[in-house]
DNA sequence: TTGAAAGCGCTAACAA
DNA sequence: TTGTTAGCGCTTTCAA
């Protein structure tokens, strides 16, 4: 049995109230009395049972990470990247972390309920309907790697305009006038911004702007290769190829090297999340790098202040991004 | 607020007690009386409060997984799957998961300490004395991907010695008989094991079962590379090369390359852990899958078989390992 | 600054 | 089969 704040209270001959606050609010119990708690707690290996703790307060401090994504790798290296930095902060903190992978709404319902959380970060793809249910069951709600118009809720990203124009300046800088982008079937937020970006910048730099040079394909090696195969069959045959993940860019490069073309030397080829898989790569893989770490501990940091009662919560939290060159560039 | 026991009493017009019965041993309450109160239940949107719960049973049915693991990416492709695995089988069950990662011995205590968790599931190196303490503390404690002699402890691990025999017979099958290793830094098990693997299953097939064939290297690209570079600059160079994981594997196809040999004409490769990785590279790499995902899930029905007081735990798992044939052999 | 006491929502022993 | 009741370990008024 663990020792109780009664044993501690008899230990140190205050009352258990007193105890209480020794622990939740030392400030406002006496230096020398406060001492004597500690010491018995000390002795006795005290520590507050949490549970108690949650049962009298009213509060849990309990939040939970839920990632709405279909497919079997649920936690690939991206979402396990921003789920090890929400477990750092909230390692840091007083919270705890309930983690549940959630391609369905009953599940995502459940772990809220069930787990009593009072605040959840949703990755991925989290339909408005289940937002709304979370906030109208009044908990806490940050979206991370997600923007959804018009809904007044906090998320945190990637700077995905931002991304694509580095590697897309990187590239022009090397002197390629004719850039292709193979975008991925993402969430309607990233693939909006990634357009943007690449036709703004495009522009900016006296290239043709045209959607023809952008093509949408699964996020697949395969899938990617084969975009490719037609891309580069084409009259004006593009000579760098900006991924929208790696994977992506790998499917790049396997079709340039089907077709018999080197890289970098016939077409430069650039990657996006600079995920493990660009230093196996031959040539190495030109990335740019998503600090997914930093998007989960922001994610944590914006959901504490929702439940700190805080006002000016930042409606939206963007990461930069770094390009980290390579070979195949 | 949420509505309480007492709501779902009033309402259904049965005592707390019959409510509760209702809800954790339905069978001892009468067909009736249990659907008016799931009525009533259903109606208020009522589910039992978790920790109030916890507080009167004096159990959490709350687990831990805890990484012991150095270095920045604590939550590699190997862990998440593991990760999943006993994410989805917790989810399965009643039981809480809480994640967390430990290079350091406070932390881990302090997780099992302050989230009252009942049992706890080590990745990684976990040193014994650090299992010791969380006997001790009277958790129940499961090894998964590990094992430590003498210990009394069920541990779930893949089946290090049949991978490195799947990939052996492959290289042999295939014709090689200068067949070299590459040993990650891993934990004293698993070198162990493959050790053991490589050499017995040399010798089986009558090849110098040497030592010197074995090549021990960090689990980096580089130091892979570096190590292939010296391995095939010897007399009798290898034809086949078997990296103790995909990362190595992908170092030594780039050793290949600097020293234009063709993989797999020249030099057969293959791979250990079947990453998503395997089908980015070129030519794609052949490697010994592991099923990340069933450790998980087997390491959850250890620990609950533990916590359920069976006595017949298993103290070893093995989980089966797969060959992929791919190109790179 | 400290203590007494009333809960927090549920379970389980016991009684009916 | 159902109800009564005494906790589980803590926080938090309120009073001293």
């Amino acid at each position: 049995m663990n020792p109780t704040i009664y044993d501690v209270s008899r230990l140190s001959g205050v009352s258990i109230a007193t105890v209480s606050r020794a622990f939740s609010n030392p400030e406002r119990v006496r230096e020398d009395t406060r001492r004597k708690v500690f010491e018995a707690a000390e002795v006795l290996h005290y520590s507050p049972n949490a549970i108690a703790r949650a049962m009298a307060r009213q509060r849990t401090d309990k939040i939970a990470f839920l990632i709405c994504k279909e497919g079997a790798t649920i936690l690939d290296e991206f979402y396990a990247g921003i789920c090890t930095g929400i477990m750092r902060e909230t390692n840091r903190s007083d919270f705890e972390l309930v983690i549940s992978t959630a391609a369905d709404w009953d599940t995502a319902s459940n772990t809220s309920k069930n787990k009593q959380v009072e605040g959840v970060i949703l990755g991925g793809n989290a339909r408005p309907d289940m937002i709304a249910e979370l906030q109208n069951r009044d908990l806490a709600v940050v979206l991370v790697n997600n923007r959804i118009q018009g809904l007044d809720i906090p998320c945190v990203v990637s700077d995905e305009y931002g991304g694509v124009r580095q590697a897309l300046e990187h590239l022009i800088g090397r002197g390629h006038r004719n850039i292709a982008m193979l975008a991925g079937r993402f969430s309607p937020y990233i693939l909006g911004e990634r357009y943007r970006a690449f036709l703004e910048v495009t522009q900016a730099h006296g290239l043709p702007a045209d959607t023809r040079h952008i093509k949408l394909c699964d996020p697949t090696v395969e899938s990617a290769a084969e975009a490719c195969l037609e891309l580069l069959s084409r009259q004006d045959r593009p000579t760098a190829i900006f991924g929208g993940n790696d994977v992506m860019a790998a499917g790049a490069m396997k079709a340039a090297l089907r077709l018999g073309l080197r890289v970098p030397e016939d077409l430069a080829v650039t990657g996006l999340d600079d995920s493990s898989a660009c230093g196996m790569l031959e040539p190495e893989l030109t990335s740019v790098h998503i600090d997914c770490r930093r998007m989960g501990e922001l994610s944590v940091a914006r959901l504490q202040a929702l439940l700190a009662g805080e006002t000016d919560v930042p409606q939206v939290t963007v990461v930069p991004t770094e390009l980290r060159v390579r070979g195949s560039s």
